[in-house]
DNA sequence: AATCATAAAATTGTATACAATCTTTGCGAT
DNA sequence: ATCGCAAAGATTGTATACAATTTTATGATT
């Protein structure tokens, strides 16, 4: 832990509170509210809300006026659009980042693999699930093209919720071999095949994902009565 | 001009702000004061900060800590890269626009390009600028993506720093014809015409850019003593 | 005259106080 | 009991006050 800095920053809080969200240590829909928050981060109400705003820019929170802010939980649309978009996008960035692929960057993704493992291996599938992104995220950089390199960082952000929203019940996400393959390839510096498997592996990310409409107008609202959210 | 409102929220400032250095109102690097701005919005600083943040969020604006807050001055690479964006997502964006175009879209476009034409009739440079800009963000929506839509209106919305800083000397932007063409295409549902269409179009605004390296490592330092910027 | 140090002024950063809004609770009527 | 309404409580929204930092102005020294 970084020793006793005297007080956060609101970037700071927000990087904190959205490292929470990704691992899933909060879920969509939860409440964040600013006296809690405030508490928690020994800061006033200003930096906490400066955060939170910050946040909802990313939409990872969703800032509902006077009534306060939420961890957003995106709509099966928006979570098909934001697929829609990766596939677009991480394929084609996957190849350039294979044309500048260093000795250097080849090592740094290998070690982050093995943290992904770990985290797996210690069960704590939140953490693996989202240094499963930050894999994506690294080699987005790669590709040396920072204007796009954030827009695959934010959908890759938001996946996290739509990975904690939608996701097929015991579906093993985190295929060890597919980042493996991925890294492979782009050691090689093979673009056209870093630009294959980048386009499957996304693929199989949305197969472990359950986007269909939701069917039942629940034919009766007394059967749907059980823990619903907030 | 909409009537005595109360008060303005942080989001309509932010507007404001925005569509100022869209239309060129003022030119990159202008200091945005808090002060400055809390009297002419008359509200508190407080609200004022939140604007800025967000624009900073959306990099209008850049933020330097204890410093205050700038009109953003992209950098040559920076420049580069949105383009090289653009082309990545407008053309495609375009096809699946045609694909749901509608009558009343058309007429939309329509009354929009006749409005460029207006603001150009009346010489008002940078409003015709970013009324063509707002072309290519209404042809985005018509694509019913809206995740890849904020991309490309983010896009859009820097580029018009980017003419700001870089357009070559008397380079007519807004050629008449481009815009019209485009609605043509679209109107007829014609997608592959109208991704073509895009493409060169951004080619051509691209041609009216100067984005070589700046040369001179000026020999002379003395020689560059003029109104330098802040 | 130019340069550096120092002090005053101005500006941004953070916390607190107050206002507005929403949420919950309790009471009374049906 | 259930519903509706009203007051109390809790939470967010905005403004102001104070602290920290930077910028500008001033003056002494070389």
């Amino acid at each position: 832990m970084p020793a006793l800095k005297t007080t956060m920053t609101a970037h700071e809080i927000g990087k904190t509170i959205a490292k929470a969200i990704h691992e899933h240590k909060v879920l969509p829909g939860t409440k964040l509210g600013e006296d809690e928050l405030s508490e928690i981060y020994g800061v006033s109400r200003t930096l906490v809300r400066s955060a939170l705003q910050g946040l909802s820019h990313e939409l990872l929170v969703d800032i509902q006026p006077n009534r306060g802010a939420f961890v957003a939980k995106p709509s099966l649309r928006e979570a098909r659009e934001i697929f829609e978009a990766r596939a677009l996008l991480e394929p084609r960035t996957a190849r350039s980042a294979a044309l500048r692929m260093t000795q250097d960057a080849a090592r740094r993704l290998q070690t982050h693999i093995d943290d992904e493992h770990e985290a797996l291996a210690q069960n704590d599938i939140g953490k693996a699930l989202w240094l499963s992104g930050v894999f994506h995220i690294e080699i987005s950089k790669l590709a040396d093209q920072a204007t796009i390199g954030r827009f695959i960082e934010s959908l890759i952000a938001r996946s996290s919720l739509i990975i904690a929203l939608y996701r097929k019940r015991d579906s093993a996400l985190c295929e060890k071999h597919a980042h493996h393959a991925l890294l492979e390839a782009l050691s090689q510096k093979d673009g056209a095949r870093a630009e294959e498997l980048m386009q499957s592996h996304l693929v199989d990310l949305v197969s472990a994902l359950d986007l269909r409409e939701k069917v039942s107008n629940p034919t009766k609202l007394k059967d749907v009565l059980g823990g619903w959210d907030a």
